[in-house]
DNA sequence: CTAGTTTCAGTCATAATGACTTAAACTAGA
DNA sequence: TCTAGTTTAAGTCATTATGACTGAAACTAG
């Protein structure tokens, strides 16, 4: 604790000059993320205007000064995609690096959602311009993105990976009811890995249970083999995930 | 993907108009943890001006428009704390609600850093001004905080925890070489669980060694009994920690 | 009716974990 | 100097969790 402060020890400014201190955009991004046939997708909206034009973007937006950041997100993604408010809307990252927007200051807030396999995700009227990529395409360079997004959306892949383990996360994955594979192709996609469906099973119905059988029929296009039966989950998932990721030894 | 975009499909300006969007400050929060005596304690620096003035805030200030967040944030932390950059600095949240400062439009970075149990960490020139709290009274309300930063605090505290189990943190809050004892302290601490000596130690000395012994001697006051050896972590640790939250059943 | 496919269920050996017990190495006080 | 108390280190045992299989059940497609 060597130095002296300046005025104010959080070094916010003691007065009302706005002109003190740099000013900045806020943004948020929002990374949708969903599986769809054993692949983990991402939700990208095409730039009409430069900069980037023609870059795949992250939906978002500006935050206004009188709402908050959650606020704002729930906002830009009904704005932009028509998602409802999902389960699930989490701030994960924060990027401000200095060149990130050519054209301003623009700090811009990361957001996390996740949707089950939609029917059709990106039919709507402005389907040209939204489309689900593949995550592993984007991150290998292989869909030319906006600013950073590349970045935003790596990171928002690395908690979601690391949220499959810790939390209920895979559970907005997939609808109310589910089959033990649906269940096992996320944990699959998102971790690029092949579990072991009886091993994956026995984790789920263990002493404790952490899904139960429902009576409701599922409608998947099967292609034969013996029928799946549908779960849903229970509360027990709240305390941790079943699942644990296997360290590469 | 209903409702039309208006310009640009990420909401940013196509132009350079910058009143077309509003305008924040963005600052940085660094939440400082050590262990001490088995608490958990957060640095805190007194406030001198309103508003909150004598209320304890988090050290931190404003980024500046020609640097990363991560570079403000280790300015910051070298400013008004004195501390060097730490091993680990890391951005954990960021808050931006309307009335947080009742100033300005005031949008922060919660970054989390740790050092270890220093042997007079609050001593220095500023003493006065800057002070280790028990966290645990903080985030009971017993100590006045300024703006939301008992929220961010919390946020860093849950944060800790878990990284606690996916990461190496835990060697952050112990020296170079440390005995098996002040760790499992770092555990005990953040956790607020007590965990079985014999076990904790088990875990990390099983087949894949965590730990290895090292030839210091660790010069701690001690009370009487077996002394010690003394150990240093070993690259295991990257894979994720060997030591499990017990989860309340 | 048969082959192929997928789900569901069980076995077995090994690893990890919780709860203890015991030994070793020190300090402090009588 | 001896003894009690304390702390670290190390070992035991039963239970649970996990990886790797094997096989039965229930469907589709030809």
């Amino acid at each position: 604790m060597g130095k002296k402060h300046q005025g104010s020890t959080t070094g916010k400014p003691d007065g009302y000059d706005a002109s003190a201190f740099p000013s900045f955009a806020v943004t948020v991004d929002i990374v949708i993320l969903t599986v769809v046939e054993h692949r983990l997708m991402v939700l990208l909206i095409k730039r009409a205007a430069e900069p980037y034009a023609d870059s795949w973007a992250l939906p978002g937006g500006f935050k206004r000064p009188d709402e908050t950041l959650d606020e704002a997100a729930a906002r830009e993604l009904l704005e932009e995609t028509s998602i409802a408010p999902p389960g699930r809307l989490s701030l994960f990252g924060a990027y401000g690096d200095p060149n990130r927007d050519p054209r301003t200051n623009v700090v811009t807030i990361g957001y996390l959602a996740v949707t089950p396999n939609l029917a059709n995700p990106t039919a709507g009227s402005d389907a040209a311009e939204a489309q689900l990529w593949s995550v592993d395409d984007v991150l290998n360079g292989k869909v030319a993105t906006a600013f950073d997004h590349t970045k935003i959306i790596a990171d928002a892949v690395t908690r979601t990976r690391s949220d499959l383990e810790q939390t209920d996360l895979a559970l907005s994955f997939v609808g109310k009811t589910f089959t033990v594979r649906e269940l096992q192709t996320v944990f699959e996609a998102i971790w690029g890995a092949t579990l072991e469906p009886a091993n994956f099973r026995r984790s789920l119905l263990a002493s404790t249970k952490f899904i139960v059988e429902t009576k409701t029929v599922n409608a998947s296009g099967k292609t034969g083999g013996r029928p799946a039966l549908s779960y849903k989950a229970t509360k027990a998932w709240r305390d941790g995930s079943p699942i644990r990721r296997r360290q590469t030894r």
